[in-house]
RNA sequence: GGCCCAUUCGUCUAACGGUUAGGACGCGGCCCUCUCAAGGCCGAAAUACGAGUUCGAUUCUCGUAUGGGCUACCA
């Protein structure tokens, strides 16, 4: 049962496209509103729009949302299931007179705005449908005359308390008697979400800023239909770099894309819990507990916010620094296409590679370099690292590695070093290149770890075999 | 066009009338170093503009500019 005391909040999506980060966003502060007031997280698909709606996308939104850690305490309830609902608020409205039957065509109603636009003027609905008197506007509709449902504005300004805004007016003339059933008897979004933020006991609506402009609709309709009316708290929009609202223009905007470039999702969480809110401080990283501990509204700022991919990718290199290499080493697996070592070896590897890498994926790679021998070799590597006595050092080097009593880390070190001053050259003129021949790259972690990593036999295998590909060793 | 919202380093943000305007990403330099990273240290970098109010404005008010949103029988 609902306890009066306790915040309901809710996130609701309409499944006319993938989660979009933004969303995202939104549905992350209500889940830590809820979760820091001890309030319910209600999930509702607003699928009443039949034509753009898609059951495979509720689908997605919703694994996104469980991909992130976005789980919600009731639902999802869906208003395509609700029907009944509207329907009967509909019904009472136009009973009590708060709200009225229109008879005007789509077509009408378009030379109107026409009209109105021609003319410079802002377009706003006649009224008409006001002044019909409630027995014809019944006998009408019962003969089958096709009309919409308007609610019955106030003519006086709305205001909106908005706890992050703070008191907003928006002035009568600006408002139209809008609609709210269709005439197809589909119930319109304004009216739904009003009548299920009712039905659902909702005290808090967190949302974008793309929606203070339809509060004033949604207070009036509150009144309407005699319910409390919830607190409001509007969110700055999500930008891409240009300033502009976030889409699928600015490349990544979805959730799931982030998911597939290998980020983390407790650090798109953490990101995202940052784009518009701050703790105080100077943290950065938070994990989920502080979170919801320090999360309040009244630390959300109102402006818009820039979605920076840069630091993102910054912030995922933080979350794999700090995770555990068990962890670190499952979720990388699956990138290792071209196989992964054996597990000593490969919690070895996630340390030596834990510094170098900023999603699992690249993780994966790296994994990968150990099971598999290098295909080629970075064409810039070999031309700047191997020169024409190279083959020979580093045949004279192989054979001294050969014989190595134990193989290690020091000990591989020692003999290259040894090798190098034998040979009257600096160790980096054997270092570079053997790093090419084991790896195939000439960047990545110290050269020693790798080789003992690598093992004495995968190492030398790998030596000689890129011996074959540069010129032969000249003779002495 | 009308209505509404927003405006601190390039970006995310802190500073709830008095600060050398702080931190983070990114950028540059130095250190470390076999490379690349990571890490440490240092640096450049902001209160959009104009009026008020005030002893004093990043902070309060108003205008301007810029950006954004809404203005459907979409959500």
């Amino acid at each position: 049962m609902q306890d009066p005391t306790r915040p309901r909040v809710r996130f609701a999506p309409s499944p006319t496209g993938s989660l979009h980060v933004g969303g995202a966003r939104t549905a992350l502060y209500n889940l830590l509103f809820a979760r820091h007031t001890g309030g319910t997280f209600v999930l509702r698909i607003e699928d009443t729009d039949v034509e753009r709606s898609r059951e495979e996308l509720t689908a997605q939104i919703l694994s996104a949302m469980e991909w992130l850690g976005l789980e919600y305490d009731e639902g999802p309830f869906y208003q395509s299931q609700r029907e009944d609902l509207y329907r009967a608020a509909a019904e009472r409205l136009l009973h009590e007179g708060k709200a009225y039957r229109a008879f005007e065509t789509p077509e009408e109603l378009d030379a109107e705005r026409k009209k109105a636009e021609a003319a410079g003027k802002a377009y706003r609905y006649s009224g008409a449908g006001r002044a019909i008197p409630p027995d014809e506007s019944e006998r009408r509709a019962h003969a089958g005359e096709r009309h919409v449902v308007r609610l019955r504005m106030p003519d006086e300004p709305l205001v909106v308390d908005d706890l992050i805004r703070g008191r907003v007016e928006f002035p009568a003339e600006a408002l139209d008697d809008f609609v709210l059933v269709r005439s197809g008897g589909h119930p319109l979004y304004h009216f739904c979400v009003c009548v299920d933020d009712t039905d659902m006991g909702i005290t808090h609506v967190i949302r974008g800023d793309d929606h203070l402009a339809n509060t004033p609709k949604h207070v009036a309709l509150f009144r309407a239909l005699g319910a409390p009316i919830p607190k409001f708290a509007h969110l700055g929009m999500i930008l891409g770099t240009d300033r502009k609202k976030l889409s699928k223009r600015h490349g990544a905007a979805a959730v799931e894309e982030w998911r597939d470039e290998g980020i983390l999702p407790e650090a798109l969480f953490n990101f995202l819990a940052l784009l518009g809110w701050a703790p105080g401080g100077d943290r950065e990283i938070l994990s989920r507990e502080e979170m919801e501990r320090e999360f309040t509204l009244d630390k959300v700022g109102a402006s818009p916010s820039v979605f920076d991919p840069e630091k993102l990718l910054w912030m995922n290199s933080q979350y794999i620094a700090r995770m555990p290499a068990d962890e670190l080493l499952r979720r990388s697996l699956p990138y290792a296409v071209s196989g992964a070592p054996e597990e000593p070896v490969a919690l070895r590897a996630i340390e030596l590679h834990r510094p170098r890498v900023r999603t699992p994926i690249e993780m994966g790679r790296a994994l990968s370099s150990y099971a598999h021998d290098p295909s080629d070799y970075e064409p810039e590597g070999i031309k700047k690292h191997v020169k024409p006595e190279t083959g020979r050092h580093l045949a004279t080097l192989a054979n001294r590695l050969e014989v190595l009593p134990e193989w290690t880390t020091a000990s591989t070190e020692a003999a290259l070093r040894e090798t190098a001053e034998a040979e009257g050259v600096s160790a980096g003129k054997l270092i570079h290149p053997v790093r090419l021949a084991l790896t195939g790259v000439t960047v990545g972690a110290p050269l020693f770890d790798v080789v003992e990593l690598l093992g004495k036999e995968t190492s030398l295998r790998r030596l000689r075999k890129f011996l074959e590909t540069i010129p032969a060793p000249t003779s002495v």
